[in-house]
DNA sequence: TTGACAAGACCGTCCAGACGGTACAGTAAG
DNA sequence: CTTACTGTACCGTCTGGACGGTCTTGTCAA
């Protein structure tokens, strides 16, 4: 029972995120994902009874991975390293590496809007762990948005920056997040 | 000949973006939007040969807005602003008042990813406007990232954001975008 | 002033195609 | 015998858009 001959959730899977991408976010048939596959649509159907639950497992499938490379970074990265200063470099070098660039978000969401909420609830707890455990809330603010921007331009393909201003960029944002406790409130508001 | 009965097209077009809101990014369809804007199909189809020209209207027209509230925004703002400062100002003040919130463009995504290298364009032209305007690159970068990470979440309805933090992070933006003849770079490189 | 006529703006209907999903018979492996 | 499919045939629905008709407005000659 859990011993497919192969494994075709991931396959599937995968050859769904490629169909996205390459037929854009509207034609994502499932007819298009099985042939992808290298699977009937009828074993399409098997393994996600529906489209929805195709989609469903996109995201979770997605959060899973997003979660279990936060966790290894974490655990790579110097204890002394704050978690924001981890979540800066793990998202930069993941836009840098825009393989990854899950477009098929954009599937689900004209597909259906809810299946975005796993998603939403996810960022919301990892925002208030930053917040957390982050004691320059001006930093925070500025750097998370500033990478939640950069994702979001690496999701739509905008991009206009050189290799260098990004670099620049995190190279910024980590200084921001790594003087959380030298207060520099202080320099802001004299 | 240039004296549409009533003017139509705009009201389509608020039309269509109203039913992308409320019937999601992948259901907009023509009908509904004709009825929806008070008008038949083939009043449709007479304004808009085809589905794509109605996507194609509707960037044109988020364009032309923008420009024009920026543009506004320009003059009526203290001369001695600089352009990163104004941007900001309009940014934020365009995702507070939600109801802007053009998430049409997932549905003219899902159509065809094309629809939005107009888009792209003009956000390149605008990036290297404000390169040109900003003397310092790193406040410049953070900045136009940290309001793209606000408009954003903004888009997909994210915002785990108080009224207060918002404030606090848009004060501190503009701290950083108003310092630009200071020479900020020393305190953090130092 | 008026009547004819052209063009503009719009209505209602119809249709071909695509898509999600079902049903079912077959099959290869363990 | 069960699991994990393959392959095919099929159904109902939705949607873009083509088409032909209708009403209104403007123009212009007589």
């Amino acid at each position: 029972m859990k011993a497919p001959r192969t494994n075709s959730r991931e396959k599937i899977l995968a050859a769904a995120a490629d169909v996205a991408r390459e037929a854009g976010p509207g034609n994502l048939s499932l007819d298009a994902v099985a042939s992808r596959a290298g699977v009937s649509k009828g074993g399409l159907l098997y393994n996600f009874p529906t489209k929805a639950k195709l989609m469903q497992g996109l995201v979770e499938e997605y959060l899973r991975e997003f979660e279990q490379a936060l966790e290894d970074a974490r655990s790579t990265s110097p204890s002394a390293e704050n978690l924001l200063s981890t979540y800066i470099r793990l998202a930069a070098r993941e836009c840098r590496d825009m393989e990854t660039s899950a477009s098929w978000i954009f599937s689900a969401l004209a597909e259906d809007p809810d299946f975005l909420t796993p998603i939403k609830l996810f960022r919301r707890q990892l925002f208030e762990r930053l917040k957390a455990e982050t004691p320059d809330l001006r930093a925070l603010l500025v750097t998370y948005l500033a990478i939640e921007g950069l994702r979001s331009m690496n999701l739509f393909g905008f991009d206009p920056l050189a290799d260098d201003e990004r670099q620049l960029l995190v190279d910024s944002l980590l200084k921001m997040a790594e003087a959380d406790n030298a207060v520099p409130l202080e320099k802001l508001d004299a």
